[in-house]
DNA sequence: AACCTTCGCAACCGCAAGGAT
DNA sequence: CATCCTTGCGGTTGCGAAGGT
């Protein structure tokens, strides 16, 4: 299994590794440790380019590396760390020491989250699949919601991993980051009021947030209702994040081991939801 | 046996962050 | 302060294997 083989057009080789290559990689790491990734290939003879070998290494020769089927344990431990951190998988893999970053996106994406869709569970929210109700109209609406009379209710819990989610939907999206962040602590006032959130974009294209979609046009600006945009939370914020802010006490708690920029933007989300209440 | 579809996984690409100059 | 370079990350793609018809 693995690619064709293919130089580019600086005559660096491309696709499937031989052992040879391998071999080479790893004897010139061993003999002169890690270091700069650029200058290695042609220090060790390979004629790749350093990302390659810096991947190769990273995902396959270096040394306590587990390759194999996945246990029981280790897949509930993904699920478990998906539900809290999202598809930051630099972040999962480092609470599994012996598995690549890449090897449990992998496993994520064609394995467990079929598994959770079957089983019931949105493998973004990690809560049971239930109808949102659609309040806009027909035409616009997301293809991920899907119109129906059932009603949406949410306990402290499910609003304190949702709002988690959104964190972490927004902060896995780095480019996006900003903007939504900006938008929302800018303006949150208007914006709610307003049922509306303005989001900026270079990009022409239609882009996924917390499992929604939202159109993006080129001149940078777009409007799409809250709704739509963040289906989930804006239930939120007609119910527990508008109204009952102490929720996110259960948040911290539960999230305490967290300390980079996902926690200072939950924090600063939180804020938010103070300001508004 | 031939063809088609799905699965699993290695590897690529583009982007962003952060350090060096 | 601006620009360049390197590193790291997440999303996506390509392809052989496996399974189904």
């Amino acid at each position: 299994m693995g690619r064709t083989t293919w130089f580019d057009e600086d005559g660096l080789k491309k696709g499937e590794w031989t052992a040879e290559e391998d071999r080479m990689l790893v004897a010139y790491i061993s003999e002169y440790g890690l270091g700069d990734w650029r200058a290695m290939p042609k220090r060790a003879g390979l004629q790749r380019c350093g990302k390659s070998c810096r991947l190769r290494w990273l995902n396959y020769l270096r040394p306590g590396i587990k390759r194999g089927k996945f246990t029981p344990q280790e897949e509930e431990d993904i699920i478990k760390l998906h539900s809290v951190l999202g598809n930051r998988w630099a972040a999962i893999a480092k609470q599994m020491p012996n598995r690549t970053d890449n090897d449990i996106k992998n496993h994520w994406n064609s394995c467990l989250k079929k598994r959770l869709v079957r089983s019931g569970i949105d493998p973004m929210t990690h809560e049971p699949v239930v109808s949102v109700k659609a309040t806009n109209s027909p035409t616009t609406s997301s293809p991920l919601l899907t119109p129906s009379s059932t009603s949406f209710s949410f306990s402290p819990t499910s609003s304190a991993r949702l709002l988690n989610r959104l964190a972490a939907g927004i902060s896995s999206r780095k480019h996006g980051l900003d903007r939504i962040k900006n938008v929302i602590l800018s303006e949150p006032r208007q914006a709610v009021e307003e049922n509306k959130l303005m989001i900026s974009s270079k990009e022409d294209e239609e882009e996924e947030v917390n499992g929604c979609f939202m159109e993006i046009d080129d001149n940078l600006i777009s409007t799409t209702s809250l709704d739509e945009l963040l289906c989930e939370p804006y239930d939120l914020y007609q119910s527990d994040f508008y109204h009952e802010t102490g929720h996110y006490d259960l948040y911290q708690s539960d999230f305490y081991h967290e300390t980079d920029d996902q926690l200072d933007l939950f924090l600063e989300i939180h804020s938010f939801g103070q300001d508004l209440s």
